[in-house]
RNA sequence: GGCCCCAUCGUCUAGUGGUCUAGGACGUCACCCUUUCAAGGUGAAGACAUGGGUUCGAGUCCCAUUGGGGUCACCA
């Protein structure tokens, strides 16, 4: 890259409801390239489509690209040297040069109703012809143009494409692409409501903030051309381009939305909103790590590592063109090795909330303890509930059935006896720590001539009312003698009910 | 349909003309470890879409076909 401007780009959502994790891909790159150039990273709302705005979504979007660690340097809330960073308030800047670009002779009003559009384009499709705008008040003469207004017709600003060649375009990650100017519209830059479209105002938007590098979805490729003789008529030093490759749904069909993403083999819906994602228990250094290695690459064969190393190694140049379904089933195992590599009191503070949410009163002490046996069996922090919810409830749940504490090859009588036998042993042994009640249980199970995962098998329902828990012992130190007495007590008399 | 983009295991990818009988990862399967479940260890199956060129030599370059995706709004 000779560009020696220094490194500004942006991420511009338009706020309109929750937030995509493919915006959040899109973000992300922004910030990568920003951050490994010692740049600027730059949020800008482009609410220019007063429909469709919902209100409290542009809160959302920046809770969520704060939770996801993507801060900005500029933005609506936090200001900045080129603010306003909403284009609803820099509406007076777009009207001046689309009045500048009808003087100079790059744009027209255009008098046309949506009616008369909409009767053009049926008429060249009964032509076999392509649709589009047919240019009507392209060349209106002065008298022509007074006359409309003159009805009180507001109109909106069109540009005016180059009717003939061609505009060749530049894209980082593609290299050239050709377009043919006649096959272009005259797109509109100025609605009748004032506001600009999203051509006129990124373009504006994108010189006063001078940014650098426009990075966005290669949804944006096909109206590339446009923006392209927009920067030329305007005469401004014109960003670099990359369009970046979209995720496609897992099922196959298109890119990746809320509506057809469905779900995966193994029954889990497939998550498409950075909320679901934050709501899911995972965390945000494995998404971000996951998001990472779509579309592009370390370069190492690694797939684990932090932040802070694509930040130092991120490459556009290293930009898989190709647009991928997203390896959702990738995302547990790295959300799981982000668990595993956590110190034990960050995942214990992680996983707090998500028990009290749960509805369970967390003792912290409790906490800490079980946090280091729930760490390698949890895939994600909501994991903790079913796996181990059972340390942290008010009242014990003991299993739903007498049937889950029998174990193979085993009946009733022969359980309440082990259970009964095992209670007594428990009784006597000397300090209550794992080591000792296993050496006191493996005996037992001996003496019995039971084979340990039988007699584990009907304590660990016992102890803790499951059938998959954390180890026994370690969970029957932290629950203390005295409740793990009752317990198998409990599982001993539920048993000998149904003999 | 027009235009544009893309094309390596099921999926994410490495691969920038010879080191490719194509490497890694997830997932799957098997075995080991083991008190359940995980984690961990070992191993297996599994891909260059097709057809033409160019070249001494092509996964890598060119063309076509096929397939996929995007886009054709007073939405972004």
């Amino acid at each position: 890259m000779t560009d020696a401007r220094p490194v500004r780009v942006r991420f511009a959502p338009s706020p309109t409801g929750p937030l995509h994790i493919g915006g959040v891909r899109t973000a992300l790159f922004n910030w990568l390239f920003a951050r490994h150039h010692q740049g600027k990273f730059i949020l800008r709302l482009e609410d220019t489509d007063q429909k469709r705005t919902v209100p409290g979504s542009a809160e959302q979007l920046m809770g969520a690209l704060r939770w996801f660690g993507l801060d900005y340097d500029e933005g609506p809330d936090i200001g900045g040297p080129y603010g306003p960073y909403v284009q609803s308030q820099r509406v007076d800047l777009y009207q001046q040069w689309a009045q500048w670009l009808v003087e100079h002779d790059y744009a027209y009003p255009c008098y046309c109703t949506p009616e008369r559009l909409k009767q053009v384009n049926e008429e060249k499709e009964k032509r076999g012809e392509q649709s589009g705008y047919d240019r009507h008040c392209r060349n209106l003469t002065a008298e022509q143009r007074a006359a409309r207004e003159a009805e009180g017709i507001t109109p909106v600003v069109r540009f005016k494409m180059p009717l003939e060649g061609e505009t060749v375009v530049h894209d980082l990650i593609r290299g050239q692409v050709t377009f043919e100017n006649a096959l272009q519209q005259d797109a509109v830059l100025l609605k009748s409501d004032g506001f600009p479209t999203y051509a006129l105002a990124h373009v504006v938007d994108d010189h006063f903030m001078v940014i650098s590098h426009v990075m966005r979805s290669n949804e944006w490729l096909p109206s590339l051309p446009l923006h392209w003789q927009l920067w030329d008529a305007v005469g401004w030093e014109r960003p670099q381009f990359a369009h970046l490759p979209v995720l496609l749904n897992p099922n196959g069909k298109g890119k990746l939305s809320k509506r057809h993403a469905g779900f995966t083999q193994d029954g889990k819906q497939v998550l498409v909103l950075a909320k679901e994602f934050m709501d899911a228990g995972y965390l945000p250094e494995a998404v971000v790590n996951f998001l990472t290695n779509i579309g592009w690459s370390i370069g190492d064969d690694s797939e684990f590592f932090p932040v802070s190393k694509t930040i130092e190694l991120f490459d556009l140049a290293r930009v898989n063109p190709a647009d991928s379904v997203y390896p959702i089933e990738k995302l547990d195992w790295l959300n799981g090795m982000w668990i595993r590599s956590l110190e034990n009191d960050d995942l214990a503070r992680r996983l707090r909330p998500v028990l009290e949410a749960a509805g369970l009163e967390v003792n912290t002490d409790v906490l800490l303890k079980v946090t280091p046996l729930v760490q390698t069996r949890i895939k994600t922090l909501n994991d903790i509930v079913d796996m181990a919810g059972f340390f942290f409830r008010e009242e014990f749940q003991p299993a739903a059935s007498p049937d889950e504490v029998i174990q193979k090859k085993m009946d009733a009588e022969s359980t309440r006896d082990a259970l009964e036998l095992a209670y007594d042993h428990l009784a006597v042994v000397s300090t209550w720590t794992h080591e000792n009640l296993e050496a006191a249980m493996r005996a037992l199970a001996e003496e019995l001539g039971l084979k340990v995962g039988q007699l584990f098998g009907s304590l660990r329902v016992a102890v803790t009312g499951q059938q998959v828990s954390p180890p026994l012992f370690e969970t029957m130190e932290i629950i203390g003698r005295e409740e793990s007495l009752r317990r198998v007590k409990l599982a001993a008399d539920q048993v000998a009910a149904v003999e």
